[in-house]
DNA sequence: CGGTTGGTTGAGCTGTATCAAAAGATGTGG
DNA sequence: CCACATCTTTTGATACAGCTCAACCAACCG
C-alpha cells in the first residue's frame, strides 16, 4: 500500500505573530493561508546557506526580501568606533531584508545553517498590493516585530548585567519553541560577543553574568552553545522586572 | 473677487515614512494620496485632546487606531519597580495605538494639546484589505517605526550620557521638521523624566549631560522647554558616533 | 504667598567597561 | 590522530560613569 506523504508546512514560506484582534489560541500565529503560500512560492526561490554566510551588507541595494524556514540568522550594524551592535537574531518565519529607499539598512548573517526563501521586492509588494488578504498578513507581522522590538528596548534599559541576560535567555527559549528546547535545554549558537552586542554588555560582562546565573543554580551551561534551564520559575522572574 | 480657500492638508489624515524602493526626494514621504486621505476621513473622526490627556493605558481593550495630526504623544510603560520607560515620542503624520491580540501594549498620553484621527480598527481594517495601495502605504509606515526603533536601540546602547541627550536633541529636531525649529530653537515640551525614560538615564543624569553639553558651546537650554542648538555640525558628530 | 511640581547640584557607592593575561575550543595539515 | 595556530571564553585588577540619596532652587498655581 502507497504511503501518502504528509503535508510538509517546511516546504513552503511562512509567517509567525501575534495579530491585531484577539484570538482564542494564545501565543504566535501562523499568518498565511495555504493557498497564500503557494502563490508566495511560485514567486520565491528556496536557498540554503551555510553558516556564517553573510547574506547582504548594511546599505547595499537591496533587490531582495527573505523569510526564514529554518535556522537563526544575525541582523546587525557596525558602528564607526568599530564595535557591532546586534539589531536582532531572527528565526524560523521571520521576515527579513526590509529595505529603506532601496537599500538595506542592517547586515544580515546566517548564525546556523539556514533555510531561506528569497523573494524579489518588486514582484513581492505587486502580490501584496494585488492581494489584500496577504498583505495584512505582512502588516501583521512587521507591527509584530515594530512590538518585539520596543520590547527589547525597555528591557534592555535595566541596567542589571545577570538580569538582561536572563532575559536573553527566556527570549530565546520564547523563539525557539517547545520542541526544540525540549527538557529546558536550549542552544545558543551564536558567540558570546553576538549576545554582548544584542543585550548591550561587553562579553566580558555577559561571561560573567552567566557565571552568576550558573552559582545561584538559575541554569547550568553545558558547553559554550548550549544552556539548561534549571529553575525556570526564578529565571523568568529575573527577566522580567 | 471671491478668494479660493487653499487645499489645507491639515484637515485629512496623513502619513510619513521611508519607503521600500528608491525615490527622488529625500527625507520621509508623504504616504498617501488625497483620494485615500479623504476615504479615512469617512471613517475616522477627529479629536482634539489637551496638554496631559491619558490616551489610553496599558492593556485595556483596543477599539481604535490613532493618527496625529498636529502635538506630540507619548508612549510609555509602567515597570514593576515603579519605573516608567518611555517607549517613544509620537509626532504629527506618526500612527499609534496598533495593538496586539485585542490589547494595547502601551500606555499613551498627550505631551502637548494635540489633533489626532481616531479609526475604529475593524472598520479600518477592512477598508485597509479592500484597498491594497492604501494598505500598502500603512505597511511601509509601520515598517519606517521598526527601523526607527531599531535604531534607537542601538543608538542607546552607547553608554556615554552627553552622547545620549546629543542623540534625543538632534531625534527632536528631526521630527519637528525645520518649520517647527527655526533657528535652531527646538521645543521640548516634555518633562525631563520623560526624557530620561527614553534615552535609558536618570533624570538627574539628563540634567548633568545638559549642563555639559551647555558648558561644552553646544546647545543653550532657554527656559525649560527650549534648546538652541549652537553648533549642529559638533552636535550632530556626538550624536552620530 | 505658601504649596506643589519639576529641576538642579552635591557626595558617596556600585557595577560595568577596560586592559591584560591565561585557559579552552576549534580547525588544519601533516 | 596529533600538534600547532587561531579564535573564543574566562578570570583578574583597576578606573570611572552613572545611580542613589539628599538637599536645595525655580517656576507655576491657586
Amino acid at each position: 500500500m502507497k504511503k501518502i506523504l504528509p503535508f510538509v508546512s517546511h516546504q513552503v514560506p511562512a509567517l509567525r505573530g501575534a495579530p491585531f484582534l484577539a484570538a482564542h489560541n494564545p501565543g504566535a500565529t501562523v499568518l498565511l493561508t495555504d493557498r497564500q503560500r503557494q502563490q508566495l512560492t511560485s514567486i520565491g526561490m528556496r536557498l540554503r546557506l551555510p553558516a556564517r554566510k553573510l547574506i547582504y551588507r548594511e546599505g547595499s541595494p537591496a533587490q531582495w526580501i527573505f523569510a526564514i524556514d529554518e535556522g537563526i540568522v544575525k541582523s546587525y550594524r557596525e558602528h564607526a568606533n568599530g564595535k557591532r551592535t546586534v539589531a536582532g537574531f531572527l528565526f524560523n518565519r521571520d521576515l527579513f531584508g526590509l529595505a529603506e529607499r532601496g537599500h538595506y539598512v542592517n547586515s544580515t548573517q546566517a548564525v546556523t545553517a539556514v533555510e531561506v526563501y528569497r523573494f524579489p521586492i518588486d514582484e513581492l509588494t505587486a502580490l501584496l498590493k494585488r492581494d489584500g488578504e496577504m498583505q495584512f498578513a505582512f502588516l501583521v507581522k512587521v507591527t509584530h516585530e515594530l512590538r518585539q522590538s520596543q520590547r527589547r528596548a525597555i528591557l534592555v534599559n535595566r541596567r542589571d548585567a545577570a538580569g538582561r541576560l536572563a532575559m536573553f535567555l527566556t527570549f530565546m527559549r520564547n523563539q525557539l519553541g517547545p520542541e526544540a528546547t525540549n527538557g529546558g535545554r536550549v542552544p545558543l549558537p551564536m558567540t558570546r560577543s553576538d549576545i554582548a552586542g544584542f543585550v548591550g554588555l561587553t562579553l566580558e560582562s555577559v561571561s560573567r553574568a552567566a557565571a552568576e546565573l550558573e552559582h545561584r543554580g538559575l541554569v547550568k551551561f553545558e558547553g559554550r552553545s548550549w544552556v539548561r534551564i534549571v529553575d525556570p520559575a526564578r529565571l523568568a522572574r529575573l527577566a522580567a522586572v
